[in-house]
DNA sequence: CGCTGACCCTGACGGC
DNA sequence: TGCCGTCAGGGTCAGC
């Protein structure tokens, strides 16, 4: 579900409500996501403030007192603080008990997210393999143009591998493409130096404009509010194939990239 | 080392 | 109404 602009969203929905407050209890309702959520978590956190909500790619990173509780929201996760404790439904895996009385839920239908505990976590396998943040200024026309050299995938399987660039999902990728007027298919060791700045300008514009309207809800992305992103009717490929181009009005098509489906314009995005 | 494809899991949706 | 195939916003891992 979440890419860069749904954890950014998420976590500054959830900031407000709960830096600085004090973890009363922990309970785990089911331990198996994509890695076993660690049986000791509860004793680590009981006790401990949050001190700070960070975003590395989309892993969500709450720092504590003593450590660091990673978490990441697969395909299908979301994070919700509630005013106060409800039954757990069928997929919540995860409860923080806060001392005001909220609670902070994990849901995750698919399983493929994680929570993970770390004291190091500059140092976490999950973490340190990871490339440049791009809205950082890292992340740049000879960044990229350097990271492309040799490299024979599509131009979209770049710019969603994490080794590079992180944060981009298939959502994304599918949007900058357009808006550079870049074929999927093309090798990234095609690109020029020109068409990685117009690349790199349009991913920047596009995760800053989703995350201005609080991200993208196809289907059921809510924020630690239970808000609705309004980033889904501004897209102009994604999930749009069989409809006209906003632009030049030919019909947008589909084809598959990378096993994932992939939108693009036959006309404004030539081969 | 780089690249491709299978796989982890559940739910929603469309066709019959 | 129900069954079945397909697809879904992510990432890892084996194998070539």
């Amino acid at each position: 579900m979440p890419e860069l602009p749904e954890v950014e969203t998420i976590k500054r929905s959830l900031a407000a409500g709960i830096v600085g407050k004090t973890i009363k209890k922990v309970i785990t309702y089911r331990h198996k996501l994509r890695w076993a959520i660690p049986q000791e978590l509860s004793q680590m956190l009981a006790g401990q403030a949050i001190v700070e909500v960070m975003r590395r790619a989309k892993y969500l990173l709450f720092k504590t007192t003593k450590g660091t509780l990673i978490v990441h929201f697969g395909m299908s996760g979301s994070m919700s603080l509630l005013a106060q404790y409800t039954l757990p439904g069928k997929h919540d895996h995860l409860d923080i008990f806060l001392a005001d009385g909220k609670v902070l839920r994990y849901n995750d239908p698919r399983r493929f997210g994680c929570v993970l505990w770390t004291q190091h976590p500059e140092t976490h396998e999950l973490l340190q393999h990871l490339g440049v943040e791009p809205l950082e200024k890292k992340f740049n026309a000879s960044y990229l143009y350097q990271h492309s050299r040799n490299r024979k995938v599509a131009v979209k399987l770049l710019l969603m591998d994490s080794h590079t660039v992180v944060g981009i999902g298939n959502i994304y990728a599918n949007e900058a493409l357009f808006l550079a007027h870049l074929y999927p298919l093309c090798k990234a060791a095609s690109l020029t130096k020109a068409e990685c700045e117009l690349l790199v300008k349009c991913i920047k514009k596009v995760l800053k404009q989703a995350i201005v309207n609080n991200g993208t809800t196809f289907r059921d992305f809510k924020d630690g509010n239970g808000r609705r992103g309004r980033f889904a009717e501004l897209l102009y490929v994604y999930g749009r194939e069989g409809l006209p181009c906003k632009i030049c009005s030919n019909v947008l098509r589909k084809m598959i990239v990378g096993n994932r489906s992939t939108v693009y314009c036959p006309h404004c995005q030539k081969i």
